[in-house]
DNA sequence: GCGCACAAAACTGTATACAATTTAACTCGC
DNA sequence: GCGAGTTAAATTGTATACAGTTTTGTGCGC
């Protein structure tokens, strides 16, 4: 009896509404500095502006959107994709992921043991993937995303599991965009990778969280070059 | 004409509410583990649903309010303090200003000279309160959290500090609530400030960082030992 | 043709009405 | 008296109406 099978059921239409904009926002397919309106968005997505107005809060809190204000009135705006952002946001989740990771090398042995199983297994599969004659960058993101979520997922409580959900997608919308670009340098992360499982499987926290530190702010490095090379989005 | 001359304007109704409510739940006028009522805030307040409803989302997103939910609804409470909980988010806290020091510490040598000046400074009104006879909790407590507000300002990025602003003011809840209990540590605290404005003085970001962490971690085995002995709140 | 003034449209902030669902209360049977 | 079932109250999710602002468009004077 319902008009489209997709509609969301009570409850979830905020999420639904947040997930997908959060999804266009990642992709790029609404681009830097692209004014957002509430109307649009609600018709687009069959609901009312209640739920769209959640997620856009929540967008906005987490950083996707930015108020551009003009003299005194708020007017969100997708933010931009700017070098300084980039290291920053990288900083950030290096030490977040490494905090994860040196909680990560207290665990008790038993689960430390599975655990770096799982890391290996999967590097190994990120340095195939790698050295592959044809690169597959989604692939790799994949596996590059998952090595990380693994220790944290095994780690973290719940409030650095939540400021990690937060803050790591945020980083996606460079990653992606900018990946191509990075793949000279997967080699090195396969490298760095193997050292991070290493001294998990040490039992050392202060390592562990160096190594993982250490992946991220070359990752800084590496990144806000090319894009400085290549330009910012959305800022002009 | 207006009714009451302390009807928020428009446009900062969720911002009023989201303040207000913290500002209870911070002080523990909101006790852990209290029900949220919309309709309750929108009448006490004097505003509607639609702006208690924004800021309500954003309380929950920062981890004031926890969804209990019974079967499969969403029900607000208060978020409880849990000695596990006070553990975490210190550790957090303990990154993020971390990372902060460590980017004071890589500031230009005329305005690190400027910064380690009001930290000394700051530093010496903090041992004096807490040499005095009579302690006053509130001074100490607002001196140490100007101390360590004042290298984030000084050093850190928008993102960071964005991050601080969230994260941080949840670890009051647990200050307040154990400042009294906590006092006996504060010649601790002391030399770990002084420690970290001699490391941001140095200019070697490793050793800043460091010192942040340790202040931090040493604060978190504090806090959490004592909470274990006087018992979780809003838990049982 | 250019700029300024005014009017119209668009958009957001807020309040409120309504619906769905959960929680509480109450009654009836045992 | 106690429990199950049923009904009433409370609470949240959603939609929509309305008001205040900002933005856009248009025409007039120069």
């Amino acid at each position: 009896m319902v008009a489209r099978p997709s509609t969301p059921l009570r409850g979830d239409r905020p999420a639904h509404v947040y997930q997908a904009l959060r999804a266009l926002i990642v992709r790029g397919q609404l681009a830097p500095g692209t004014r957002i309106v509430e109307t649009e968005i609600a018709t687009r997505l069959q609901v009312s502006r209640t739920p769209v107005r959640g997620a856009l809060q929540r967008l906005q809190q987490e950083g996707y959107i930015l108020d551009s204000r003009t003299p005194l009135q708020s007017r969100p705006t997708v933010a931009p994709l700017t070098s300084d952002d980039a290291r920053e946001l990288f900083l950030i989740v290096a030490e977040i992921e490494g905090l994860a990771a040196r909680q990560a090398a207290m665990l008790p042995i038993a689960s430390r043991a599975t655990l770096v199983a799982n890391l290996i297994a999967i590097n190994t599969r990120f340095e195939r993937a790698a050295a592959a004659k044809k690169q597959i960058h989604d692939l790799l993101y994949e596996l590059d995303e998952r090595f990380h979520r693994t220790y944290v997922d095994a780690a973290a409580g719940v409030r650095l599991r939540a400021l990690h959900d937060v803050v790591k997608p945020q980083a996606e919308r460079y990653e992606r965009l900018y990946v191509s670009l990075l793949s000279r340098s997967l080699t090195t992360s396969f490298i760095e990778h193997a050292a991070i499982a290493r001294a998990i499987k040490g039992g050392d926290p202060d390592v562990a969280q160096r190594a993982v530190q250490m992946n991220w702010r070359n990752a800084a490095d590496r990144l806000s070059k090319v894009i400085a090379t290549v330009g910012d989005r959305g800022q002009w």
